[in-house]
DNA sequence: GTCTATACATCGATAGAC
DNA sequence: GTCTATCGATGTATAGAC
């Protein structure tokens, strides 16, 4: 929490949480691999998990104090990833430029991951809800998008209605009909130059009629 | 598989195919009931959709090869009821405005039944492939989707992964984020006039370049 | 924290009698 | 076709040694 204890105490405390912490992201590691290779999120066993990580399926409970503790782990993982290479897209002046970017980028990264994609997009989980911590990194990145239209001046629920409906379809699509390809990650572009089109015409004609 | 022996026996095997077919009917009408009610699709257990027509869970197996057999025989029942559906539209002469309702008819077809939006638009179950007959019915309803596409001047891929992207999105966010509801529905209309708008565009652009 | 051992409930699936 | 009985695997959880 603090630096205080590290003059008679030369960070054991610290020491300890960091190698659990490291164990922990050992086990989310292999559990999205287990997801990815075989069988699903679902699919997943505590004792093949265990197995990975060098311990027997009771110790899970060490650090998980359930599946879906599991699953909210990976969740919250899987927003950290994506936040993390959000801040990392390069700077775009024009704000339109931008929102293309940040579409594209979406899309790839739903195309990335299948299963993260099932996890943080699509709710097949049954019984799964993300602890509040771990949606707080879900609203997060929501409102980098809301603001991502904002600098392009839509502010409207129904524009924002369609701008989601747009990402949330290209990304779909991509997952199911191209996984790891960029069918619709090419059309991205295409899809918001689209939007934006709608959305100058929306306005127009809203000034004409004042 | 013939008439041929309909004199000396009076449709017997007939009768038994209906009797058949009808306790299967039943079971696939039961176990959408309950993923719908409280379990989802993967949650639903063979005992139960036995207990609800009046069987022993064994005794599923006379009727299907296995849980994933039940998924896909709930599959086909998906598409057949989307078909059916499909084929009772109202024909509109205007094809961008038939494409409209047809849009706005899968959005709400969508919102309408959430775990048959996943069983048949979404890949969620592990494990769960379609049988080649089921597909059919898929290839069928997307047929449809080409030829209405088609009546409008679109019968390029970039603009079909457009279109389905619109759709699919659509669906998808009427589904998670407001079931039952008409929140997608409602935006449908303006999507396809935005969509339409974009092609004029195009078609535009590649008249005044020849 | 990690282990062994164990318990319980549930699940899909199979064998074999009728 | 339907049943009873049973199997193996699973998720969940706990007790107790180290």
């Amino acid at each position: 929490m603090s630096r205080l204890d590290t003059a008679a105490d030369p960070q054991p405390v610290d020491r300890r949480q960091r190698r659990r912490d490291a164990k922990l992201a050992t086990i989310v590691a292999e559990a999205w691999d287990l997801a990815r290779r075989d069988y699903g999120l679902t699919g997943i066993s505590l004792r093949d998990v265990a197995e990975r990580v060098d311990l027997r399926q009771p110790s899970l409970y060490a650090y998980f104090d359930s599946k879906l503790a599991l699953y909210d782990a990976m969740f919250a993982d899987g927003y950290r990833q994506l936040l993390e290479q959000v801040v990392q897209l390069p700077q775009v002046d024009d704000p339109r430029e931008a929102l293309v970017r940040f579409v594209e980028f979406c899309v790839r990264f739903s195309s990335d991951d299948v299963v993260r994609h099932q996890l943080l997009f699509q709710r097949t989980i049954p019984g799964f809800e993300p602890s509040p911590e771990s949606y707080a990194l879900a609203l997060e990145f929501f409102a980098i998008g809301r603001q991502k239209l904002a600098a392009v001046g839509v502010t409207d629920p129904d524009g924002a209605d369609l701008f989601t409906g747009i990402v949330a379809g290209f990304a779909a699509q991509q997952v199911a009909n191209d996984p790891g390809g960029d069918r619709w990650v090419r059309q991205s572009r295409r899809a918001i130059e689209m939007f934006l089109a709608d959305i100058d015409r929306h306005t127009k004609s809203r000034k004409a009629s004042r």
